[in-house]
DNA sequence: CTAAAACCTCGAGCCACTGGAGGTTCAACC
DNA sequence: GGTTGAACCTCCAGTGGCTCGAGGTTTTAG
């Protein structure tokens, strides 16, 4: 039986997490002590070793969800693992997109600076222009 | 004078999102009609605009102000500001790296699957060990 | 003058946690 | 068996950067 701080270290999990994921369902209501404190099994171990590793590459807690509950029905179909899989994946090639064409302005922009007054100073030029850039960036931030 | 919706229009930002600037002192407090509704001039227009531009290019709301800031003392030196930008060229490329190695994974993962049931998708085997994957993923998520 | 479009404020909600206050329980040691 | 201190508990608030809605007022075109 574990304790939620020992959960903690064997997951690389902070303990709120582990409260937070019960919270919203993610991780079921464990056993209690009689003083009341979580204990856990090796089932829940599983678990959440199963969703921190979908959260390392990417998955939202929706997409978890989906996939935790796949992964306890072994008869049904695949298909929509795979699914959710492709879309992750989708998503992260957009990303990557994005965040080349940020890449490339920024680079640009820092390179084209020779340093002196913020007056002449091309980083502050080129966010005053979107016209100095090559490229559009639809969308914001990432 | 520029309405709020006007000036929301013009530089592709939503009106809540003007008033949000506001609240956080990114946007200066506007002129007011008689009845109350904000008015805005070319200033504000210029400032809005280079926000914007600011965002789509991933700097945060913080970076922004700063670099507002130094774009309101021309005789300022202009190595903060490209200091900022290398900062967040430097977390681009970051965040690109990262992605890629989800990029592998993912793509590993789903053409590795045949499809079938759940009991057998490689999806979820390899989110359910770690040990079938070919990096590490520290950090989570993006 | 009327109708409707646009404006106003205030508050809550999103995602996925994270931190803290203030109090209780557990385990180890003497 | 008692004491200590680490680990646990609940509840609430905050993060970033918006976004939406309710319920009410102002502006403007016809
Ligand atoms: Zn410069
Ligand atoms: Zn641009
Ligand atoms: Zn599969
Ligand atoms: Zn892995």
């Amino acid at each position: 039986m574990l304790t939620i701080g020992n959960l903690a270290k064997r997951t690389g999990t902070k303990v709120q997490t582990i409260r937070y994921y019960e919270q919203v369902g993610l991780m079921p209501e464990p056993g209690r002590t009689d003083g009341g404190q979580r204990r856990y099994g090796d089932a829940e171990l599983d678990r959440l070793s199963f969703i921190r590793h979908a959260r390392q590459l990417g998955f939202s807690l929706d997409a978890i969800r989906e996939l935790l509950d796949l992964s306890d029905h072994p008869a049904r179909s695949c298909e929509e693992a795979d699914a959710i899989a492709r879309r992750q994946l989708k998503q992260v090639k957009q990303r990557m997109a994005r965040l080349e064409l940020l890449r490339v302005e920024l680079e640009r922009m820092i390179e084209e600076c020779s340093g002196g007054q913020a007056a002449d100073c091309r980083v502050l030029e080129v966010l005053r222009d979107h016209a100095e850039c090559l490229t559009d960036h639809e969308g914001i931030g990432t």
